[in-house]
DNA sequence: TTGGTTGTGTCAATGTTTTGTTTATGTTTA
DNA sequence: TAAACATAAACAAAACATTGACACAACCAA
């Protein structure tokens, strides 16, 4: 049991709310209610924001803040989990295992039917239990590497995995809608460059970017360096981040991440991540790019690239 | 149990109707009795919600609705199940105050700026004023096809035809998704073949195909025949939707349809459109596919298939 | 054919309720 | 001292309800 506590700008970072919407839904609806320091600063615990986020979910499912907020948490997370598809039935499963691989698991059947909507209550339901960064670690990255694995070994086609990249685009993109990011965020451009058309890692990176409160820009895969640099001068951004994944020995892909480092302002950083990027190491150390392994790493990175980017 | 209860706004998301509709079918048909709140507020049970998506689906399938407005559920499942030959053939009504233009050109603002959020506003919008279909004819493929003019004619960049493909995307197939459809309706395969690339066209064929009541099944770009033959056969649809816009003349794409007609069962029908598909059209025409010149073209043939369509 | 009737979806006007945002003013923190 | 936080009140914008009217297609009768 942990009893951590938050303050006020840590959950309007966590649940996308801004500080007035938590404040009004106390005070008008009860819908929390933190502790206070001795100087009366509110404290939330953690299940007092994940109760926010089932909240903010559920009014942007279209339900009235007003009927839901003193919901309990179990009603909630119904409400939440079937806000998408009107499906019915299905609440047979009981079992609530909160196992990052039970999930892994009920999703893999999903696709392998095919069954779209089943996917996606799959997803919803690792959302509402693992939070935005443990579905992204700890379900869908090793979901989209391990579809993979399993076509090589002939388990499942090809179309399967056409699949699952076309559901996960659609639910990644969305998800990192979700966030209201105010429009002084730092910003931060997410793009493949040229010649790399893998476009998961992009939108992993795209989403948790959104979910630490950057103002995310996605430009999709496969853009050259002018173009970024374009868009990097245009809307201001402090970093760019590319995902490298494919072609390992694209000599071309050099010539164009230095051409990146040129024509972008020497103050906004490059960050590149993706299996493919090591290979490319050395470019990417001489331009000064930041190289990131997994995603908890490049959150670390945005967190520190945060601080000195607070002038805009 | 749970006599959950939902406000009106959650009962137009998740069945497409506009709440207009939903007013004056309780009204002059009383289609459902909504509970009420201490202030006059409309409450649906999820009962209710299905009913209204089942009546949806009749009244799409050429059923009035004044005479189907009382039915049992019972009635109503059987109705969609099997869509009876009825009147057919929805003709557009075309005519709209709130002018088009206007949507593009506030969505192109927000594109040229890069403003993922301000975009999705302008789509919303839309889809309020306009419609599913509506925003689908007037607003968004329009754009699609204006933004690669703009980029020609060099008021734009690549970066920004990226910013909008990919922001598309995203919405389209969030767009799909929020339609309730019964598991026993006909089933579609949306993808585009080996070689094509361009992902928007079977996009809005998807969205245009769940909002008429298709269970879809959306594969992404260029997938191999064999594969999606496989997906047909595993997943037991009535057709198959292609969309072929770029390359005109691929001569591998030729055989590859060929194939497609070989290794589909002889019932499923495919259907084809995009600008480059009339390139095509010797060996559309031979192997029996239904070409289609635009949406409206394309939802009719939905309509005209799910007649004779028996799930096998 | 014409002209009326019916069924159906949409729109406008008006008032109420709900909800998010802004303002004003004071306190705490770094 | 500047930025973040707190409270309360006021403001503004959605969303909702109701009524009445209108547009348009389909159908029917003269």
């Amino acid at each position: 049991m942990k009893e951590s506590h938050h303050s006020l700008r840590v959950v309007t970072q966590r649940t996308g709310l801004s500080t007035h919407v938590v404040r009004i839904w106390e005070k008008r609806y009860g819908a929390v209610k933190p502790k206070r320091t001795g100087t009366n600063r509110r404290l939330y615990s953690d299940a007092e924001i994940e109760r926010l986020t089932l909240l903010r979910l559920a009014t942007v499912a279209g339900h009235g803040i007003g009927s839901i907020a003193n919901l309990p948490l179990e009603r909630l997370k119904v409400l939440v989990a079937k806000a998408e598809p009107a499906g019915q039935a299905q609440s047979a499963t009981g079992k609530t295992l909160s196992l990052p691989e039970s999930f892994q698991e009920s999703c893999l059947i999903a696709v392998k039917q095919m069954d779209g909507r089943r996917f996606e209550q799959a997803l919803q339901r690792a959302l509402i239990a693992l939070g935005h960064q443990g579905l992204l670690r700890q379900v869908i990255a090793p979901l989209a590497q391990s579809i993979g694995e399993l076509w090589r070994a002939g388990e499942v086609t090809a179309a399967h995995e056409h699949f699952l990249s076309a559901s996960l685009k659609i639910f990644l993109g969305q998800m990192a809608r979700q966030f209201a990011i105010p429009d002084n965020a730092p910003g931060i451009i997410v793009a493949t460059p040229v010649g790399q058309l893998h476009e998961l890692g992009a939108l992993m990176v795209n989403t948790a970017a959104a979910h630490l409160g950057w103002r995310t820009i996605y430009l999709g895969t496969s853009l050259p360096a002018a173009e970024i640099a374009g868009a990097a001068a245009q809307n201001r951004v402090t970093a760019v981040a590319l995902s490298i994944v494919y072609p390992e020995d694209d000599p071309g892909l050099a010539q164009e991440l230095a051409n990146l480092r040129r024509f972008l302002p020497p103050h906004v950083q490059i960050i590149t991540g993706g299996r493919a990027a090591a290979a490319y190491g050395e470019t990417l150390t001489r331009i000064g790019a930041l190289q990131t392994g997994d995603l908890d790493e490049f959150c670390g990175q945005l967190d520190a690239l945060r601080k000195p980017a607070r002038a805009v």
